[in-house]
DNA sequence: TTCGGTGCAAAATCTTTGCATCAAG
DNA sequence: CTTGATGCAAAGATTTTGCACCGAA
């Protein structure tokens, strides 16, 4: 893969933050840095990294897709209400697999998993209406 | 919910089929039955099946949503070669929930699990190419 | 110089929606 | 009649792509 200064920017960024940027985000936050960029850029790079496995895609099939520079095997939350994504630390359920493979006349590689619930804030919120 | 002739071919299609067919597909089979009937007929339907629980939506962010007439509850491989869902037959999982919990500072509603694998006729294909 | 990367805009893909009309209750 | 459902087409949302040009090696 050859060098880019857009690429590098985009790594960075997404370096730089804990939270799971879509590339909508990625792109107004680049452009500061290089106006010119196209979406097009960033979607092809988001792709690449991804493939190269630098960077890991989230599709939650509720608006786009978002990206995380944590590539540890890890999960997350998906709140219902406000719809962020959050990391959460939990402990390894490859066991599923084993699970999932067991009647299956197949190969079963892996699995896509996310919990779908309510974060702090929004329990916070709904608290705050119940008692006026 | 008023009845509808239309909503009621698509349920019947759905309720015919063990696969999990998309929009387009529900789409171009109803069509037989109602020429005239339009994709976003379709759409609308099985959004509102999906919403009253008639029908199971899954997203795979591959590709276009699909719909499931079995909405006990079950998961499901997606097969990386050929693309095909299938019903998987496995134990409850639903203590990954649980643990999903244990350091969240939310609440943990349910889960979005599917598997990724290789389908069985898939693995057919993958032997024949190594024993030519 | 070469060839992959970029910017731009157009297209592709999937889904939703506004509106006049139709049909269920 | 009244109101929700439909058909149609247009628009939305997200992502991909063709192509001429630019810049890294």
């Amino acid at each position: 893969m050859k060098y880019s200064r857009q690429r590098e920017c985009i790594r960075e960024f997404l370096a730089g933050r804990k939270d799971h940027p879509t590339a909508e985000t990625v792109y107004t936050s680049v452009k500061k840095e290089y106006p010119n960029i196209s979406l097009g850029t960033v979607y092809r790079n988001l792709s690449l990294l991804t493939d190269v496995g630098e960077i890991q895609k989230i599709s939650t099939g509720m608006g786009p897709d978002r990206f995380d520079w944590n590539t540890n095997p890890h999960y997350h939350v998906l709140c219902k209400k406000c719809g962020s994504v959050m990391d959460l630390k939990m402990e390894n359920i490859d066991h599923i697999n084993i699970l999932a493979g067991n009647e299956f006349e197949g190969r079963i590689e892996g699995h896509i998993a996310y919990f779908l619930g309510t974060c702090q804030k929004c329990m916070e919120q709904e608290n705050n209406k119940n008692i006026p």
